[in-house]
DNA sequence: TACTCGCCGGAAAGCGCTTACCCACCGCCC
DNA sequence: GGGCGGTGGGTAAGCGCTTTCCGGCGAGTA
């Protein structure tokens, strides 16, 4: 019951192993008759090359690792998907690594992976600049997500433009006075969300109250009475996960969405239609996400890999940027049921 | 800058390779002060064993393949997940592949997974049972999830007594026509869910309309129609996204839940609870599922790995039955705000 | 017919590690 | 003081492949 090897097969075949790896590899250099030979030994004895000595010689595992930070997570659950596909359409495999949101683990857990796979796609939202910039030599190639150091090839999200344009919607609406509940201190999307913030709120007279917050949809039903008691008439979450959860508490509350208080996430996960009301967010593209980490991985990897892969997925995407080293995919304004005219 | 091997080690330590690898492997065989000596040595080489050259002289990864039809799926996100996390308590990795539903490509997707790795995790709910039985021998060692062909450990959840503690909700609530809306014909789990469904019927006089569905959002939202022809006083959906596909649409056709319509989902996914009405649903605890089907990985693997890590998250489970090859998780009926009396 | 050039396939050297196997050396006892 | 068991560490044989290097053979040319 053994696997067979190469030497099983050269056997069977009558030639030597050299002749069955090239026969076997597609080099021209060997007789067709005799390729047909090796080959038809190989079938024979249900042969297939161990990818581990393989991956040995030639140093190359035809495998990249992801490091996310969490992946219960809708949106790294998404880009898992979209890099897990595209990468398989160029026959790669996918090495996932959840950091369960220990920072400091997370180098570790790279370095691990990376020690396995060709390369690593590093999701770490809150990874420090210093201790992300150190890691980053070590890991090469490396791809980031939502991270753009410059030194590496990135891709994200532009967060800054997807809060400008819920700003901009609700502005619309009548809203000025708005409380913004934000995600982890330490992030960098959240550094992100701040910055559009913050100039929207100088070039339109509006006032923002910010609120600690969190991730999950537990950090967004225990901020409910904090958002009450600064009187916005808006409430921007961090993301779906925290607006759905302060507008679970909201109801609960008997706080009517979007009448006294209107409500809007970003990412648009994929139950931000369903909630109740439907979430109006912003929607970030995160499967098209990770095709762009796959193809950004591709690209470094001089992966000369199967048939291009269409990737499908429309998302608005300045052409000049996606194709660029550093695409920056601009989330699309969501306008649902949870935004309505400010309170008077 | 290229890495160091362990002949590097060797040289600046002044012994053979031999006594490196003993060294930096705990052999007791070597003197304590050598042993010292050559860790310095390591260190300042920053040497690290090449874990590919060690598993092909090992035997074995430290790393085991995890095959899901769709990494889309909140239930299979929630496996991979406890999978993951249980799996790296012990020092293991993890390679994922989605294979899109594409039942043709998982046996291939199985296989050359399963070259890469130590063993299989195979979440195959769709492929035929005798391609099944055939697969397996060449998978081993292999976990099933949901499936159970006896022949190897298998982790799932108990399908059938979900729905059954469903219908009892249902019939004491006064229901007794329903609408069950099936997953795919081929679904190991579908068939359960109907052998439940088919049981029940026949203890207690209730009639059961069984429409074709699917496994999606979209399947519910187009069945809306078909459930209302039948008259059925409530639904039963495949799971919960289809259940809310269903009320989503039943509520574009002002049909009101639960008052005309109970409806009732099956897995409690995280959003189970946050749609309009709240879910009513059997909740399959998931994340516990992949935690258990690592532990059956893990014990197949005869892994002496590190500590026996305390798996939490609660659910029923009958003790013998959880610690058995076979553990078989009850789900728990959670009532919320789509089920209610029947019509009159 | 003798010589050269090409082409094909074999022998062997690794890839970076682990682990028999074996030898040298030390201390012990008689 | 010489033989002997025990112990630590070196030598080398792989793990299953790929690929360089080289030799042999057939064909083409003079």
């Amino acid at each position: 019951m053994a696997r067979s090897t190469i030497a099983d097969v050269a056997r069977l075949a009558g030639v030597s192993v050299a002749t069955v790896s090239r026969a076997l590899n597609g080099n021209p250099s060997v007789d067709p008759a005799l390729a047909e030979r090796v080959r038809a030994a190989a079938i024979e004895l249900q042969y297939s090359a161990s990818p581990l000595a393989r991956s040995l010689v030639l140093g190359r595992t035809a495998t990249i690792a992801v490091v996310v930070p969490d992946l219960g997570n809708p949106t790294f659950q998404e880009v898992l998907r979209g890099l897990s596909l595209a990468a398989k359409a160029e026959g790669y495999h996918v090495l996932v690594a959840d950091s369960a949101e220990a920072v400091e683990e997370e180098r570790a857990l790279a370095l691990d992976t990376r020690r396995r796979t060709d390369g690593v796609v590093l999701v770490a939202p809150r990874m420090p600049d210093d201790e992300l910039a150190a890691l980053l030599p070590e890991l090469a190639p490396v791809v980031l997500v939502n991270r753009r150091p410059d030194a590496v090839p990135a891709v994200g999200a532009d967060y800054g433009a997807g809060v400008t344009a819920l700003l901009e919607h609700l502005h619309g609406l009548g809203h000025r006075s708005f409380a913004y509940l934000a995600g982890l201190e330490r992030s960098v999307s959240n550094a992100a969300r701040v910055a559009a913030i913050e100039a929207f709120a100088e070039r339109s007279a509006i006032t923002v109250h910010r609120l600690p917050g969190g991730v999950d949809f537990d950090a967004g039903a225990a901020s409910a009475d904090a958002v009450l008691a600064t009187g916005a008439t808006a409430a921007l979450a961090f993301n779906d996960l925290v607006a759905m959860g302060l507008m679970s508490t909201l109801q609960g509350r008997g706080v009517d969405v979007p009448g006294e208080l209107s409500v809007v996430g970003f990412d648009d996960i994929p139950f931000a239609a369903y909630t109740s009301p439907p979430l109006t967010t912003a929607a970030v593209p995160t499967l098209r996400l990770g095709e762009l980490a796959w193809a950004a991985m591709s690209a470094t990897l001089g992966a000369s890999g199967a048939a291009p892969a269409a990737l499908g997925s429309g998302a608005r995407e300045p052409a000049a940027d996606a194709a660029s080293a550093h695409p920056l995919l601009v989330p699309d304004l969501v306008v649902r049921g949870s935004s309505g005219p400010a309170r008077r």
